[in-house]
DNA sequence: CACCCTCGAGTTCA
DNA sequence: CTCGAGGGTG
């Protein structure tokens, strides 16, 4: 049978080598020919690798034309002239763990014998490769790397960037040599760069790999004179680095400069002219290379460039020769794959959620998959029209990122993987929650919402939790799941909470029943025990096994002489004890908190603070006509309508009668009564500020709080309206768009400075400072 | 009528 | 942190 067994593995591995051979060599197809693949690099990689083992367990399955042994890409079809290289351009062997990493280094060191090894790490750059050819110190072609033999002529395109030089600096270059490098459109002029091509009606690019490829393709013939303006105007923005020297005329250089070492022909080819990059590092040791990684994984978006991995090259050349290469990369270098970015998944299923407000909001169930090195198995759809525009069916494979690095976003499917059993997303008619018809609130409105506010599980809920949360009560232990506990008919007894209202009115007594059904956070299924019921948790109570009150003092003996056993005690819990003392603090907090707290439409933190310091208490804004309330600053017609809606509804007033009978003063004390203006003042009047990343000395909310106690006006995004920008270490995208407007950006000690001092202890005007100032600091404020 | 801003939601990690 | 949606303001 043994034989069966092996002729049967070897026919299925056949097969699926065959399958695998068929899609990798489609998928390249599909790459290089239209700059957009339908899968990810991570999948493809994925792809090549499975290949690569299957024919080390069969190696007769390896055959010369196998993609494993051939560079990817093929001879282009497009109008480019070919041009062949003088030496073959390989690719790179991948890497995708430390581990991995590790492993290469010992089969290196091995092979290098005695040699002490040396690597250089750089960055790898996702972009165009490229292969500059100059002869005597001349550029003769410029071209793409095709399918490592013949690549296409871009020369004219490469020339036209201008930052390549046509003839090398200094002097004794050899007859010929080959450089190798990477064209790539910097991340910064990417967003500016497709706001242009939708004005000029043109085609937008994925990504700045994209736009570095469609740009290099660009021909001039029968473009009219503007559209040659637009064409040279990209080619001006990409940038190239240089890594590397392909054909390799040793003794001619090193007869003119002795050179021993890869990072020494960094320096060679910068005395030529050429860009080389200057973020390669050499280390001694393997450990310090993956210092290296770790460093430029976590700051991967510093860089001028796209960045897909790491490089890693041993770098004394002597060991380039004596380590050689394969036929289709060298064995002295790797490079080190950081988790994709973009990924495919399998879209399970589209579940709609009912959020605190009724809104009811599709979002994505995915098969998990790791993406910007977390697992994500969610991601929001936002409404049924995104879901369309999106384009995804249920069951389709579909490309998962996430947006700024954190927020996981669907993208669209992948059209080729349909086999046919996928079905269209259809938005339910009736809230999930709890069955009432979802509707419209507004005519037009794409938004649909569960009406039934007052007892709609998942609003209610979603409402207790709001009120915890840090924006509006900031009640700790108040959260997620204690929200959920309080208001779901738990097992026997009734919720504690049938509504918001009672919220100040639970006492120990109440917390103590609630039992919590523990669900798979993979499935959100009920987990069950062995006998098939729900598995239960008590959240809020602790139940002891010990000896009742009157045993106290006694000795073992004298307990079972009295005829004393352990009893069941039930305690509360930490937990409930907590919550019970937080919701007493609670009580005494600002007007403003409690106004957010109430899940008023359109009244968040800043209306809310606006409303409460103008009118100084609810009743004042529960009195307030339509015209007082839109007299606030910042408040207008509509969200004065919201507020008279909202007090309207008798379960509404029963919300603050109950609340205010508990102790809640929804009043600030002091106020001298509606309309009073708010004391003015302060150093900072007048002044928008917005703070970003951590704030030594500030926490996020202190740094909020300070910029409104000196006057200030907290801005929570940045616009040309923005006086300062406070940026700390973390800062993200604030940073760059502040930098983009030239705006004025103080660390945390200038900060400081100026919430207690104001602007004018900075020694600078208000405002972005002008662009080329040598005139007198006549401060015009 | 453009902007610019706030609101609300989902998600993950330290 | 980012997006869409929609309100407010100049």
């Amino acid at each position: 049978m043994a034989e069966t067994g092996t002729t049967q593995r070897f026919d299925d591995a056949k097969r699926e080598a065959d399958d695998l051979t068929a899609r990798i060599l489609a998928l390249r197809d599909a790459y290089y020919g239209t700059d957009a693949s339908p899968v990810s690099d991570g999948d493809y990689d994925a792809l090549v690798l499975r290949l690569a083992d299957l024919e080390q367990d069969f190696p007769e399955l390896r055959s010369q034309d196998s993609p494993t042994q051939t560079v990817g890409g093929r001879a282009e079809t497009t109008l480019f002239d070919p041009v062949v290289h003088a030496e073959r351009m390989l690719s790179l062997d991948n890497v995708f763990s430390e581990e991995e990493l590790e492993a290469w280094a010992v089969k290196v060191e091995r092979d290098a014998g005695s040699a002490s090894v040396r690597y250089l790490t750089e960055l790898k750059i996702d972009g165009l490769a490229i292969n500059l050819r100059y002869e005597r110190g001349l550029l003769v072609t410029a071209a793409t790397r095709g399918d490592g033999v013949v690549g296409e002529d871009v020369t004219q395109n490469v020339l036209a960037m201008g930052s390549i030089p046509e003839r090398l600096s200094g002097t004794g270059h050899p007859e010929l040599v080959e450089v190798r490098g990477e064209i790539f459109f910097p991340v910064a002029l990417f967003d500016e760069l497709n706001a242009r091509q939708a004005a000029a009606g043109e085609r937008l690019f994925a990504n700045p790999r994209n736009a570095a490829s469609g740009s290099m393709r660009q021909k001039t013939e029968g473009k009219s004179a503007e559209k040659l303006i637009l064409m040279q105007d990209r080619l001006s923005r990409l940038r190239m680095l240089v890594h590397g020297i392909g054909a390799w005329p040793v003794r001619e250089i090193e007869s003119a400069t002795p050179i021993t070492a890869q990072s020494e022909v960094y320096g060679l080819l910068a005395t030529w002219g050429l860009p080389i990059s200057t973020h390669f590092e050499v280390y001694d040791d393997i450990d310090d290379v993956a210092g290296y990684i770790r460093r430029y994984g976590a700051a991967r978006g510093g860089v001028e460039h796209q960045i897909d991995g790491i490089v890693v090259k041993v770098d004394n050349l002597d060991l380039h020769l004596e380590l050689g290469a394969t036929s289709r990369a060298p064995r002295w270098a790797t490079a080190f794959k950081y988790p994709p970015e973009e990924v495919n998944t399998r879209l399970l299923d589209i579940v709609v959620s009912i959020g605190r407000t009724g809104r009811a909001t599709p979002f994505a169930v995915m098969e998990k998959a790791l993406v910007a090195g977390s697992e994500v198995r969610q991601a929001t759809l936002h409404n049924q029209d995104v879901v369309k525009a999106k384009g995804v069916l249920i069951g389709d494979t579909v490309v998962l990122r996430k947006a700024g690095d954190v927020i996981p976003e669907v993208l669209g499917p992948v059209v080729e993987l349909r086999d046919g059993t996928e079905r269209a997303f259809v938005m339910p008619t009736d809230c999930p929650a709890c069955g009432t018809p979802l509707r419209a609130m507004k005519e037009g409105d794409i938004d649909l919402r569960c009406p039934n506010a007052r007892s709609c599980p998942a609003q209610v809920r979603g409402r207790v939790e709001h009120i915890g949360s840090r924006g509006a009560l900031d009640i700790e232990v108040l959260g997620e799941v204690a929200a959920a506990a309080l208001t779901q008919p738990s097992t026997p007894a009734n919720p504690p909470l049938v509504t918001e209202a009672g919220l100040f009115e639970l006492t120990i007594d109440d917390l103590l029943p609630i039992e919590v059904v523990v669900r798979d956070s993979e499935t959100g299924l009920p987990k069950e025990e062995d006998d098939g019921s729900d598995k239960l948790r008590t959240p809020f109570r602790r139940v002891a096994s010990e000896y009742p009150k009157e045993a106290e003092g006694l000795t073992a003996g004298e307990r079972r002489a009295a005829g004393i056993s352990k009893v069941r005690v039930v305690y509360p819990s930490a937990a409930a004890v907590k919550l019970i003392a937080e919701l007493e603090r609670a009580k005494t907090k600002d007007l403003w908190r409690f106004l957010v707290a109430l899940s008023i439409r359109h009244v968040g933190p800043v209306a809310a603070r606006a409303l409460s310091a103008y009118f100084g208490s609810l009743a004042a804004i529960r009195a307030a006509t339509r015209d007082e309330l839109a007299a606030v600053d910042g408040v207008g017609g509509i969200i004065a309508d919201s507020l008279i809606d909202w007090f309207a509804a008798d379960w509404h007033v029963e919300i603050i009668d109950r609340w205010s009978a508990a102790g809640v003063p929804f009043a600030t004390p002091g106020h001298p009564g509606p309309g009073a203006a708010m004391s003015a003042g302060g150093v900072l009047e007048g002044v928008t500020v917005v703070a970003t990343g951590s704030l030594e000395g500030f926490s996020r909310e202190g740094a909020l709080e300070a910029i409104m106690a000196a006057g200030g006006k907290a801005a929570s995004s940045v616009s040309k309206k923005t006086d300062f920008v406070a940026a700390g270490p973390g800062a993200g995208s604030k940073l760059t768009k502040a930098e983009a407007l030239g705006l004025r950006i103080i660390d945390a000690a200038q900060f400081a400075v100026l919430v207690t001092e104001g602007p004018a202890a900075l020694g600078d005007a208000v405002g972005p400072a002008a662009p080329s100032d040598d005139k007198p600091a006549d401060s015009t404020v």
